[in-house]
DNA sequence: CATGAATGAGCGTTCATTCAT
DNA sequence: AATGAATGAACGCTCATTCAT
């Protein structure tokens, strides 16, 4: 029994890989069927062109990632557990799928001023659904008097930018990640919790 | 008397602006060329090729960042007053030069996997420095009882996280702005001073 | 009891519209599939190749225009009635079978110059066998004191470019029809009958 | 003292002979260009595209026919000399430009079922030109008794088919061109003159 | 009889770059 | 300092065709 469709996949494999090393524009799919041991037409068998097959690894990609952010707790003894827990998932995701996430760290940004590219849906989206725990989990942990009286909205937008800085740096490599997730949760406790 | 060359000036800034706005492999120089209402050979005189140009614009945004980095406050009051400092240079820059600063946000991530390029050169050139500022600056909080005894070096990488993130937040316009920098600014503060 | 090979029958049909709209090099054989509902291999199980598939076509067609042609009539009390007949072949051909009549007035023309190619000789032999009617019809007519005396090889030429251009006009719908037949075969009872 | 565009102009000559010969579609870019002594990549210097070259040819091609359209005679002694005068430019401009001429007979009927090509609309303007021309000389012709009391705008369209016929007639090099002329004006004048 | 998967060859087009002027 | 003309290399993509099933 082997995958029903070994070729279409090592052709994901490999642009997976191109796209996070350089770029959607600095790579051919040339270079991607090369180095899938296919011949170019392929990808346009399998795949409306170049950018279908860009999208259909994106959507992919975060069809995981949206699951595991539905997928939070809600309903924990300590809220700040909470807090722990997203952090802990963004840490995860780009230790499981590091070349995914390399690709989006690496080829969305320069997208983001086409609000209709697919980058810029998705990481909306995704943007939109951590807003709403973060913000849930803080009032929640305010609520119970486990969190000090902080602005909502401005916190929720600061841990936002830490959560997803703390994924692009481990993804990107840019240095010693060891103890990272520590370091981070015990910032924000000590911000956070009285 | 007039800028010395009043067209290449007008290259850089029409490069700038579109090297930001389509990343570096989606900016041709003709249109380049045509943006600053000159032909494209004009681009081989001032500049070595297409690189050369792109070169020349990271190091001139660089060489103002490092500048500035360079004379943040070394002796204050407040050892915090300092944090405050680098988080705010950050936010300053990204409001001043918003096309340097969205163009480095966007075209260097597709880069950072080639050690020898320009864009991996001058951001681990300005993560030492943020680093070695951030290092004696929670040393020295921490000597004078003014912060809670974090370690050191992982403190200081969450930190370079939050600075960096929202440079990039900024420059890529993800959210709303308002409010961000005392939000950060408090949510260190918490965090840090005892 | 159907027809004995129905797709096939489907794939002629498609083909014959496809390459009348778009010319031969203008369709592609997935196209043609499409439109047949079949897919494209099939093409090549009937027929040797995409060649193949319109020689057949054109074949099919120029066989019925042959046989129309050997049928005309030799003995009439008038020697004009023959004229009249053939002017009339051509336009009942465009009329019964418009797709099949554009298709060669539209993809034709430029093969014409390949004396090897399907089209050359089909055109040739229909003009040879239009030639050899209308020189025995008009030495008849001379003959018989029912026509002027004219150039027989000359006024031949005439009436082939005429006819055929009727042809062309009719398929390509280049404009009014309405008394093209009338106003044709008056314009050359005029000039031929005494 | 050379022409301003050698190499452009070497491009159109070539690219009229190949169309003239294989048909838009049936030539490459690539072909032109050797055919021409250049590289490919100069077409697109001098033209927006494949479309646009051809265009070009086109329409430089119907500049001349349509001048030579508005110059024909409008007094004459005999109206049919008229007559003459429309048919013998037709097979005038068939042998002097023998290129163009073939190339518009062989390419433009797989482009009219398109109403928006450049074929399309150029082919109506000559015939529109060609229609009014003819209508004024037959009613001049018949006011004036020379010419038979025919329907006019009939009789206008089986003379348009016989000069355009002549015209392909020639250009398609489809049989002896040797008393053509002769043949064509004297079937004519037989069938109008009275 | 019919298809899904795959390919070699080639196409129209673009790009960064050069060179004579 | 600046340009018009030109090119080598490559790119995304399509096409007719094949083959195992």
């Amino acid at each position: 029994m082997g995958s029903p469709h070994p070729k279409k996949h090592e052709l994901v494999r490999a642009a997976v890989r191109l796209f996070a090393e350089n770029g959607f524009d600095g790579t051919t799919t040339l270079r991607i069927a090369k180095a899938a041991g296919v011949t170019e037409p392929l990808i346009y068998y399998h795949f409306s062109n170049k950018d279908g097959l860009f999208t259909h690894i994106l959507e992919n990609a975060f069809a995981d990632y949206f699951n595991r952010l539905d997928n939070l707790p809600t309903q924990t003894p300590k809220v700040f557990e909470r807090i722990e827990a997203i952090i802990g998932l963004h840490m995860d995701i780009a230790m499981e799928k590091p070349e995914e996430t390399y690709l989006i760290a690496s080829t969305c940004p320069a997208r983001l001023k086409n609000g209709a590219h697919v980058c810029t849906r998705l990481l909306n989206e995704a943007r939109k659904r951590i807003v709403r725990y973060l913000s849930e989990c803080i009032k929640e942990g305010i609520d119970r008097g486990e969190f000090a009286k902080v602005n909502i909205p401005q916190t929720v937008n600061v841990l936002v930018v830490l959560t997803q800085g703390i994924l692009r740096q481990y993804a990107l490599g840019l240095d010693q990640r060891r103890g990272m997730r520590k370091a981070a949760v015990d910032f924000c406790r000590r911000s956070l919790v009285v």
